[in-house]
RNA sequence: GCCCCCAUCGUCUAGAGGCCUAGGACGCCACCCUUUCAAGGUGGAGAUCAGGGGUUCGAAUCCCCUUGGGGGCACCA
């Protein structure tokens, strides 16, 4: 008794996810606040796969889910630690679908306590009555047919092959529970028809299998998403006729769509990997998710996993939803790429530049593009020019864009070949950004142009593009040989569009 | 249709009766810096706190109603 008590003293919460799809952003989330609450509060966190659907579950997104998670730095103490393998913690297996004995016993259990019956009506029998129900303006619930069948039209359905699903017994009356999210949330179970608790083919369902695990787990905070506040009064039902204790609940804001909806695949990028895909940092990740629906209460806005940890409030959340605002994640990103030194953004990077980058060329790259780069799947865009051989170089140019506003073509040519002239005599160990960039401005100055004027068709000549990194890296970068074969293309063209040279 | 939940700038939010002529951030617009683009700096537009009633000396903050939005109503989770 003691012991269970101590116990029951402990925060102990959860994350269920079903494995019938990638990580989802809202699942990523839900987790989020679950660790942060348990590290907050010094609680257990498990981690508990709910696979019951068996045609819709796979070890594929279990995968996905767990990976997901770990790359967000989420960490649980009980659970699977690895898609498919071992499960660590006191109350294993941590996976429903290893767990059917235990919900087995318990459907026996409500059976012979009379709290639950067979219910061996058709799908087509229920829509028929759930149409009617519809079409009189009441609510949709279980007639409670089944209930009160005799023993002679049980064995009659039997005979008939008919298997007979499991319905737990709704008791009718209100039910209310303390959120530690919303406050009171009071529900008429009377609306509620009895539920179905396994399907006829034997396997359990959600709502059933959900209040067993989370009793013998003894789970003490349930916090999950808004759209769980309607099954709770079933599951507070059940958790009464199994006679467990029941745990609090917390109901956080839905993350939303643009319009306002329920954040969906239709409409929004759901999959967590697909970020991860395009070079966000899990840390931005993180700072983001946090901050949807809940804030520290004063203006500061970054903050690590640790820091969200020791901060971290459930009573703080709100309960508005929150629309997943892309250009801020976009910005968070931004501040967290910004504040990686260059070595580690530049192994942060590697896995997105193209094979033809050496380490070594990572490392001189990251001072180009650390100020510019929004999500590190950028960086291949933005600095392409580098990998290029000069044979597609030369399709880049187009007479129109190596000529600086208010010049003429022949200008052009003409400032670029002194640039080609002036520079070649440099020796590859001269070839540097601040050489480079003090012999151009002398070349400037001595013709009268604005710097910028001549940096254009020097910038088009090299990098092939109008917007590009600092001109002077970049020229470094790509080396003196192809520099100056770059800037004969250009000229080449320059001259081929039949404006003078 | 039935039930439940929610409601501060376009968005994320601060705000727990007087500190609010509502603060910050993103986005947007200017200007500065500048070799382009970014980044950074400065400034600006942007919310009669959904509307209406109360309670109170005093309400964004408490109560009620209305409106609007969302979620759930499965032998899915």
């Amino acid at each position: 008794m003691l012991a269970n008590d101590e116990n029951r003293a402990q925060l102990r919460v959860r994350m269920a996810p079903s494995p019938t799809g990638p990580l989802h952003i809202g699942t990523a989330r839900t987790s989020l606040y679950n660790y942060l609450t348990a590290r907050h509060r010094g609680g257990t966190f498990v981690l508990r796969i709910e696979d019951t659907d068996v045609a819709r579950s796979t070890t594929d997104f279990e995968r996905d889910i767990i990976e997901g998670l770990h790359w967000l730095g989420i960490t649980w103490d009980e659970g699977p630690q690895v898609a498919g393998g071992e499960d660590i913690g006191r109350y294993a297996p941590y996976r429903q679908s290893q767990r059917l004995d235990r919900y087995a016993a318990e459907a026996e259990r409500l059976l012979a306590d009379g709290n639950a019956y067979r219910c061996y009506c058709t799908s087509d029998e229920l829509e028929a009555v759930r149409r009617k129900q519809e079409a009189n303006h009441e609510p949709p619930r279980y007639s409670g047919r089944c209930r009160n069948l005799g023993d002679a039209e049980r064995n009659a359905f039997e005979a008939e092959g008919r298997q007979g699903a499991i319905r737990f017994i709704v008791p009718p009356e209100t039910v209310s529970w303390d959120d530690l999210v919303r406050g009171e949330v009071e529900f008429d179970n009377a609306l509620l028809g009895d539920f179905v608790i396994v399907r006829a083919d034997g396997s359990p369902l959600y709502n059933f299998t959900v209040v067993v695990d989370d009793a013998e787990m003894q789970i003490s905070e349930v916090i999950r998403g808004e759209d769980h506040i309607s099954n709770t009064p079933k599951q507070i039902a059940l958790y009464r006729a199994l006679g467990y204790p029941l745990p609090r609940f917390g109901h956080i804001p839905l993350i939303l769509n643009p319009d306002r909806t329920k954040m969906s695949k239709r409409k929004s990028q759901t999959a967590m990997d697909e970020y991860r895909r395009q070079g966000y940092l899990p840390e931005a990740l993180v700072n983001f998710l946090a901050f949807l629906g809940w804030s520290p209460g004063t203006e500061e806005e970054i903050f690590s996993l640790d820091e969200l940890a020791e901060r971290f409030e459930l009573g703080k959340v709100h309960k508005g939803g929150a629309i997943f605002d892309k250009d801020r994640l976009d910005y968070l990103n931004g501040v967290y790429i910004r504040s990686l030194s260059d070595e580690q953004l530049a192994l942060r990077l590697r896995p997105f530049l193209p094979d033809a980058a050496a380490d070594q060329t990572v490392v001189r790259l990251v001072p180009l593009l650390k100020e510019r780069l929004v999500r590190l799947g950028d960086a291949g865009e933005l600095v392409g020019f580098l990998f290029e051989t000069d044979a597609t170089v030369a399709s880049w140019y187009d007479g129109e864009d190596l000529v600086p506003k208010k010049r003429e073509a022949a200008d052009a040519a003409s400032a670029l070949r002194i640039v080609r002239d002036e520079l070649s005599p440099l020796t590859d160990a001269d070839w540097a950004a601040d050489l480079l960039e003090s012999r151009c401005r002398g070349i400037a100055e001595r013709m009268g142009w604005k710097p910028g004027d001549l940096f254009k068709p020097m910038r088009v000549a090299i990098t092939g593009r109008s917007v590009s990194p600092p001109l002077f890296g970049s020229m470094e970068l790509v080396g003196r040989e192809h520099c100056l074969r770059r800037m004969d293309d250009a000229l080449a063209k320059l001259s081929g569009v039949g404006v003078g040279a």
